[in-house]
This record gives structure tokens, sequence and C-alpha cells, in this order.
DNA sequence: ATCTAACGTATCAAATAATGATACATCGAT
DNA sequence: ATCGATGTATCATTATTTGATACGTTAGAT
């Protein structure tokens, strides 16, 4: 099982257990975490029963459920001061979010999902939009592609033929090739706009946030309803002041 | 070293690698990591070795100081899910927030101190005041106070007795008998408001979230300017949106 | 109210997998 | 270029995890 000597199987297993939860499964029985973790029903008796006392596992004394506890947003704000990114645009972030009034978030590239790093949500963001943490396969978002339109040809043709695509909803392209177009427009245009990729009636527009290399690890996007805005409005309307944004966050 | 056959020391020991990072170690060489966690230098090679492999740290190639990876921001999606008051304050908040144009947070209790759950910054609010997974001890907040208020008596006096109250600023109050007294009125008038406990210059005023067991184990704390607010004007012009608010989550 | 199947808890001998001392390699400061 | 500090690799020892099993407990059905 071990593949070299480094490996300490028992703590990969460990996380195994706290990677068991996710969004459809917010709270597990003993039984439960078997199944999903394939381990056995001891070991997963004493993971459970440590990552508990240890505080990371919170466990209601009635129904016997483990879940998640306060300690899994304390990692998460250990996560935002490591990050310089984080604290040079989250003031700038604020600030355009008060402009235009609409939901702003700050996504960064994670293999190849993106991740949202920093979410500003306004009163008609639904909740999965609202919280932070949550991962989207990249080709799907404009961010995504507008970070991959700062790599190299090959990089972004690997990506485009191989990451993941799946038809989030009936209006997702999953032509690789119209992708790729999208791309390429991205990287001539140094912004990147979708619609209803990943949520119907939803529009995306996205600019990169590029590092000192010429390449983007990050990228501000901007969520609006479609039935409030088309491209053009957008492109008139909120891409200067998001362009002025992403500039000033850059430094 | 081990207490009962039901504890994993391994894991224990690798989530302390974890516990390592904080506000101000945010990445850690090995040797680092040693000191912080007091275990062995081969432990800690092997520990963090798998958890780099298993994705839970980031490495950077040429310093080789290990940093938290994104699996911490995903974490704290899922605690988000996890816990269905979040869910239901979320959308409240954010037309609070809308409303008084002022900092807006969720506090939950956790032990003897408050974690924000749920931050609504606006442009005055400063980064680490802006990021969630932050701990406070409770005595110190205005949320700790009014989550206190809704205990027993024996309970809150207890807290206010043993539970930490460090001097965050010149003018924290240390007395316990005037921080118990404070908990007394926020049991009368359903509210408690501070200034200056935490952060020079902040006023705080939070209303608990009072469950079917009449006890709260969660507030909505709304930070304010004391160069821009007095006390009365606060009571006047923010509570009774507040107090909607709360009652609106309730339900 | 009683039964029963599913779930959670406790135990222990076996042997695997973590341990930690040490030696080697690499880095970076002077 | 040298030297001290930091990171990496190795291996015999044994403490620790393992996993099968037996025992309690719970909740749902009749």
């Amino acid at each position: 099982m071990k593949q070299n000597s480094l490996h300490v199987g028992t703590l990969a297993k460990g996380l195994r257990l706290l990677r068991a939860f996710d969004e459809s499964h917010v709270s597990l029985t003993l039984t439960e975490l078997v199944e999903r973790t394939g381990l056995e029903k001891s070991a997963v008796q004493r993971m459970a029963h440590t990552l508990h006392v240890e505080g990371m596992l919170d466990r209601d004394p009635d129904t016997r459920r483990y879940r998640p506890s306060h300690a899994w947003l304390e990692l998460a704000y250990v996560y935002y001061w490591s990050n310089p990114l984080i604290s040079r645009a989250l003031p700038k972030l604020i600030e355009f979010s008060r402009t235009v009034g609409e939901t702003v978030n700050l996504a960064q590239m994670s293999g190849d999902h993106i991740i949202y790093a920093l979410r500003l949500p306004n009163h008609r963001t639904h909740f999965a939009a609202s919280i932070v943490g949550r991962r989207v396969p990249a080709l799907a978002t404009a961010s995504g592609r507008v970070m991959l339109a700062t790599r190299s040809e090959a990089e972004y043709r690997e990506a485009c033929a191989s990451w993941p695509l799946p038809a989030a909803t009936p209006r997702t392209i999953t032509d690789r090739a119209v992708v790729e177009e999208d791309v390429v427009a991205a990287r001539r245009n140094g912004y990147a706009i979708t619609e209803a990729q990943v949520l119907l009636n939803e529009i995306s527009l996205a600019v990169p946030i590029i590092g000192t290399d010429g390449r983007a690890d990050a990228a501000v996007q901007v969520s609006l309803s479609s039935l409030a805005y088309d491209f053009d409005r957008v492109r008139r309307e909120i891409l200067p002041v998001l362009l002025d944004t992403t500039a000033s966050i850059q430094g």
C-alpha cells in the first residue's frame, strides 16, 4: 500500500474521513463513513474518534452523526493570511462591489478547476454562489478561460483538449473547439465573457490578475443576471471599472 | 502517550502540523515545523510529505516552505453547507448589510471564544475583520456577551469568572464584575453593545439568534466606527433593523 | 410494548507500519 | 570557497495500528 517510506498511511486515511464530507453529505454516521471512505470499520471508528477528540469533527450526541467543526473555518482563516494576493485584492473588490452593485468574485486556478477564494454577494446571489471554497471546472468559467489565455499556446491547447467540461446546464458549450476559440478571444481582448455555462440566466465577466511572469493564477469575475444585462451593456458599463480594479490589484 | 486504545496518535500528530500555521506563521520550513509542533524531525518530515502528497499543504519548490493549500478553503465550503443556520442567515444578512451600509457579522459560540462564520465587510473594514474563521475571546465581544445572556445564571457567572479576557486594547474592560453586569444588561435588553474592546474606535452591537431551547449559539453583530456613531444613534438607527433581521432568521 | 436487524462500541493477538537515530546531501551566508 | 544549518534518505527496532469478532444499544416495525 505505501509507495515510499515517507508516506504515512494512517494520516492519509484520516484525511479521507474529512474528504468524505461534501455539500451533499454534510453529516455522516460511522457506517456512512465506512461506505464513503472504503476503509475498515475499525479504522474508521478510531479515526473518527481521534478527529473528534482533536476538534476536527463535531458529533451529535443523539444521532451520533459526525459533522464538520469550527476548525474547518479556522483553517480558511489561516489560508487567507497565507495568500498575499487575498489581502491586496480584498479592499479593491469591496470598493468595486459597491460601485457596480453586483456579485464579485476572486477566482484562483487550482489544477483543472477554479476555486472561489473571495465572494462579495449581492441580494440576488443564491447560496452556493455566496460562499467561498467552491470549485468549478475551469473550462466552464470565464475566470478559468481568461487565466488560460495568459498561458502558452501549448498549455491552453492541452487544457482545452483534456480538462473536464461537464454539461452543467442545457446551454453549456461542450464543443472543445469553441471553448478554445473563446480562450483565444480572451487572449486578444484581455477579458472573457460567458453566459449560462454553469448556471442558467447568469452572465460572467472575468479579467485576469497577471503576475510578474506574465501568467495569471487568479482572476476577478463579476456575475450578472442575463435578465438584466446583455453582453453589450456588460462591456460598456462593467468592463471598464473591472479593468481599473484588476490594474490596481496588480499594483 | 495514548490515553485509550481508540486514539490514533499518528493522525493527531498530523493535525498538529496543520495547527502549526496561524496568522503570523503562514508558511513554515521543516525545522520551523519541528519547533512549533514539538515532534521529532523524522516524524515531521514524513507527516509534511504526506500532507503535501495528499494536497493539504502546498510547497514552494525554491524555498521549500510549506503553505496552506486550497483544500483549506474547500473545507470551509463544506462547513457552510453543513450548518443550516448559515444558509438561513446569509440572505437576510446580505439584505441587512445593504440597508445599513455597515459591516455585518454572524458570530457563533465556540468554546470560550466566538468565531466569525459570515462577514459582509464594507469599504472601511480592515483585513482581519473581513475574513471568516477568526476567533476572539467571547467575553471581549458584544456577540459573546449577548449569547451568554441567554444561558442560565450559573453558566454565565461561571463564564464571566473563568473565560479568557485579554486586554486587547488600552480600553478593554478587564474587570470581570463589569463584564458580568454587561451580560445581565444584555439579558434585560436583548442586545449588547461594546466599544473599543477588541479594536479602538470600534462600536459593536449584537443581537442573539435564539434557538428552540431558548439558548443562543449564534448572534448577528454590526461593527461601526465610533467616530461616526455614538451609542444613542446606534440604538436609534441600527438596533431596530437588526432586531427585525434576527427575528426573520429565527423564523 | 416487544422483537429484531442495523448500528455503534469494546477487546485483543498478530504483524505491519511508524519510529527516531544517524548518515548523507544540499543550501546559503560569510 | 568554506562551514554551519537545513533538508533528505536509510534501516533495525518495536510500539502502534490493524481487523476480526463479540458485545451493547438504538430505532423502526409489528
